[in-house]
DNA sequence: CTTATTTCTTGATTTATATCAATGCACAGC
DNA sequence: GCTGTGCATTGATATAAATCAAGAAATAAG
């Protein structure tokens, strides 16, 4: 069940057969259906989400009723309103599931305890953050620099398998793209 | 010297009198004329740097030879190209001073040996990192969703004095905008 | 003080991508 | 096997912002 927990963890720090077996008493497990809510916009997000099993979509609202994607999660990410979580604020973020889902989830002050108790932790989580630093910077440059076609091209680079799990509109608003331009991208590309 | 880095890096953790005498020994001191060039793509960028006195940005260049500002970085800020920090690749960004500047340079085998021999380290950058990443999250939310006026507003609400301090052709290559847009949006919000 | 550079503004035009609208396709439920 | 609902494609049109071009301010240099 942990399994998946595990691999992340060990790919970057090295724990003991006694750590892992306290680790998992500082998540809690929840499973949700395709289509279903995670955390919604407004709500205070108290708990960081490790994804077992699926895919989730954490994304914004605007005032025309739009939705963007932020962030597209499977097995092996992490997933929250970080703002929300940390600084106690209401969240701006929806988190759905975009398949139906396992997610381990751990509470702000179990994350703080974590730390206190298993200090490997500290570094997995400083690690995991400057990985994620480098992907954002990455996608920054993408989107202000880049040309639809070379967004699209860019991101199937970097997950050459998105697009057999992804349905296209998710992935156009997770470039800040719409559907028709990746339509159209993609009959380019063909030629 | 080493006032603004204490005082930033006591913003998020707790440090002994003997781990502040053991921190200068960590990093490099290095001054830099505006205009001046820290890192250059193609280099291997080998230190991470502490902005603390003056103003940097980092940025790519375009096939069309033309300049995007991934990030503008003022004293208390932390720069570098950090893919190429980390894993030892070719950087893909530049870095130079806009204005005279003096940084605290730090080496990969520095960085990781401060964990080692200071703990808490590892702590300050997980929260640093931590933090960057909200930030860099609703930039991304900004770049994709938000109309250029919007981003203009959003960024200076971020950052009040940023427009005085930083010439705007800077700003709008910052946003991913041209500094034509940015002149006509400050002519629209003065209605 | 004058000249030279750089930055900022304004207008005219172009362009990439969004929007709108219609049609086709595919999978889910009956 | 049909039928409906959501997803993908294609074409026509609209629009936000870029580009091009020129002049005005501001800053720096001699």
């Amino acid at each position: 069940m942990y399994d998946e927990l595990f691999r992340q963890l060990e790919e970057k720090i090295v724990l003991t057969d006694k750590e892992k077996e306290r680790i998992p008493s500082f998540f809690e497990t929840k499973k949700l259906r395709k289509g279903q809510c995670l955390f919604q916009e407004g709500d205070y997000c108290k708990h960081l989400a490790f994804v077992s099993k699926g895919a989730l979509k954490s994304y914004t609202i605007d005032d025309k009723g739009q939705e963007h994607i932020s962030l597209l999660a499977w097995e092996g990410w992490w997933v929250s309103d970080f703002k929300s979580f940390i600084c106690d604020e209401k969240a701006i973020l929806f988190i759905d599931a975009i398949e139906d889902s396992e997610v381990f989830l751990i509470s702000r002050s179990n994350y703080e305890q974590l730390f206190v108790e298993i200090p490997s932790m500290e570094r997995y989580f400083r690690i995991l953050y400057q990985n994620s630093l480098v992907t954002k910077d990455r996608r920054l440059i993408s989107s202000n620099t880049y040309t639809a076609e070379e967004k699209y091209l860019h991101l199937i680079k970097m997950y050459p398998f998105i697009s057999q799990r992804i349905p296209q509109n998710l992935i156009a608003s997770y470039l800040g793209l719409t559907p028709e331009t990746i339509s159209r991208i993609k009959k380019n590309i063909k030629k």
